[in-house]
DNA sequence: GCCGTTTTCGGCCCGACTGTTTTCAGTCG
């Protein structure tokens, strides 16, 4: 799939456009633009072959043709043109904290400076100072940027997020000034992976809780320190931003703060058309310079007087034509599957393989969830490293299985497995093996490479496999590590509709596999999903909450999913007894 | 450069903080 080569293209236009002090609402088209595709989950080529790259929002007639462009001939001559104009390591050095655009082309301008190495020795020599509006303080910024840059700030998984939050609004409950405290930001929005952590609070004495937020334990440098908002590094160089405002405004400043930014363009661009404005103390009815205030307690509020139904925070992407904000009449928010409505996890693993705890532990820790059913699946014997199953061992297994149900009510430990598919789309344990499991999950861990053809092929054999209820972490990503191999996944829905098999949403955190784009994608193509944690550990358990996220980010409802089915439905569903 | 139930031209979200300035530009979210 090339569309994240050309997402990351406009992205780098953008930004060197920006040096150019260019139309500021052209270099907003190219990284909105940037951003659509990166967020598409068919592959670019294909719907250009369909002649439908005009449909994908934010792309014109111009930006069409720099695709075609792009897909025909492996390179856009315009994006030529701004590298021969600006060096592209100039990139880096506006990817330092405190350096934009202005100060980037200064530096190249009047000092040459074209990378990061440049500029910290132009600083060091004392070159960067009298330059136009650069001191002593700046240029301090600016080696302290360098740094933090240098140590790299990837983004973090949603799991890693959600620590780091909880600890710094742990510590920040216990102040009697701090009335609500809430994580905003992309982290509300359980997006998949989180580059900087946002914090709400209601407070009427806002500069004692910035006082001691930019004094916890954690924080290893502060990047600012106002009165209503302040910014940290902790000592792992996660960023946190605390947004601090009055109670009579919490509604309206979280709205704001929850984001995203596209989706609070879209909501004030909605607020204009209605003769209101919309920013962070609230929702507003303008008339010439008078203001009235309308909402601002709550976010039901403030959408209630747009006329907006409540968007879940999971929806706030305004992602074109998945955002269903009304051209006339009510949005329509479909009721979203919640977390509540799960009723066991359907891929556990034991220390039948490589599971840290015994069948009975995870069944315990299951039970104490209150869920109805769990399904211990295992790697399956060719999966060595991770200690797959013999199929002498399997018999073990199962009469242990059957011995722990007798004992329980109202519970059921299920009898599966996570078996091997090969190169060839053949599975690891025969035909009568698999047809005595409860649950069996195909799974794909090797071989990673094979061209597109070959691993649709391979997974549309498993999927269609009589014994095959689910598919695990379809595409294969590891956040940050691995990138997901080539599947035609609208093939791979289609045929796991055929085949009443379901599509895991992979609750990890470093997997989120489906991830909310391939959700969103896979639901319209008519796939069903079962939402499981892969747990090795009764703590990961935890993680379904990611999981559910994931299928909430792609509109799913509670009957799309397998695991929101009682014990009795999900035999029915999957054909056993 | 995109886009359209006021529009195919003329709009395009809004504010906090910082460092440099004597009123604002740059950066960020």
């Amino acid at each position: 799939m090339k569309n994240q080569v050309i997402a990351e293209i406009f992205q780098r236009m953008g930004a060197l456009l920006e040096m150019k002090d260019e139309n500021v609402f052209r270099i907003r088209s190219y990284y909105k633009a940037a951003e659509n595709i990166a967020n598409l989950a068919e592959d670019i080529e294909t719907i250009r072959r369909d002649k439908r790259l005009s449909e994908i929002p934010g792309i014109g007639k111009t930006l069409e043709e720099k695709i075609t462009e792009f897909l025909d001939t492996g390179k856009i001559a315009a994006y030529d043109n701004l590298t021969q104009e600006i060096p592209e390591s100039l990139l880096q050095v506006m990817a330092i904290p405190s350096v934009g655009p202005k100060k980037a082309k200064l530096f190249f301008t009047k000092l040459k400076v074209k990378d990061i190495d440049g500029l910290e020795k132009a600083a060091i020599q004392g070159q960067l100072l009298g330059l136009e509006g650069i001191r002593e303080k700046t240029i301090e910024k600016i080696l302290s940027g360098i740094k933090v840059v240098r140590q790299g700030n990837a983004r973090m998984n949603l799991g890693t997020a959600t620590d780091v939050a909880q600890a710094i609004v742990a510590q920040l409950k216990k102040l009697p000034q701090v009335k609500q405290i809430i994580p905003a930001g992309s982290l509300r929005r359980s997006k998949e992976t989180v580059r900087d952590i946002d914090i709400l609070v209601d407070s009427h004495d806002p500069q004692k809780v910035m006082d001691a937020f930019v004094h916890l334990p954690q924080v290893k440098t502060i990047n600012g320190h106002g009165a209503t908002k302040s910014s940290i590094l902790t000592k792992d160089n996660i960023q946190v931003d605390l947004r601090v405002v009055e109670p009579k405004s919490f509604g309206a400043a979280l709205l704001y703060f929850t984001g995203s930014t596209n989706f609070n363009v879209k909501l004030r661009q909605i607020a204009i058309r209605k003769g209101m404005k919309v920013n962070e103390y609230g929702v507003f009815a303008v008339n010439g310079d008078k203001e009235k205030l309308l909402a601002a307690k709550t976010e039901k509020e403030c959408f209630a007087v747009l006329d907006l139904p409540f968007i879940p925070p999971e929806l706030r992407e305004d992602m074109g034509e998945r955002f269903l904000f009304p051209d006339n009449g009510q949005a329509r928010i479909p009721k979203l599957i919640e977390l509540a409505d799960i009723k066991g996890d359907l891929h556990v693993h034991s220390n039948y393989s490589d599971g840290q705890n015994t069948i009975y532990e995870m069944a315990e820790a299951c039970r104490a969830k209150g869920y109805e059913y769990v399904a211990i699946c295992d790697h399956s014997y060719k999966l060595r490293v991770a200690g797959g199953v013999s199929p002498e061992n399997l018999k073990k297994k199962r009469k242990e299985i059957e011995y722990l149900n007798k004992k329980y009510k109202n519970f059921r430990i299920l009898f599966g497995t996570e078996v091997e598919i090969d190169m060839n789309g053949n599975l690891d344990y025969n035909e009568k093996i698999l047809g005595e499991f409860d649950i069996v999950i195909g799974a794909v861990h090797s071989g990673f490479d094979q061209p597109r053809e070959k691993m649709t092929a391979r997974l549309l054999k498993a999927c269609r496999n009589q014994h095959v209820n689910i598919i695990a972490h379809p595409t294969g990503v590891h956040l940050g590590k691995r990138a997901p191999y080539d599947v035609d996944l609208k093939a791979l829905c289609h045929a796991a509709q055929e085949a009443n098999t379901f599509l895991e949403i992979n609750s990890f955190p470093i997997r989120l596999d489906l991830n909310s784009n391939n959700v969103f994608f896979a639901k319209q193509e008519g796939a069903h999903f079962s939402i499981n944690t892969d747990s090795h550990h009764t703590d990961h358990l935890e993680y379904m909450k990611f999981g559910v996220a994931m299928a909430r980010r792609g509109w799913v409802e509670k009957k799309q999913v397998l695991n929101t089915l009682s014990l009795d439905e999900l035999y029915k569903k999957i054909n056993k007894r």
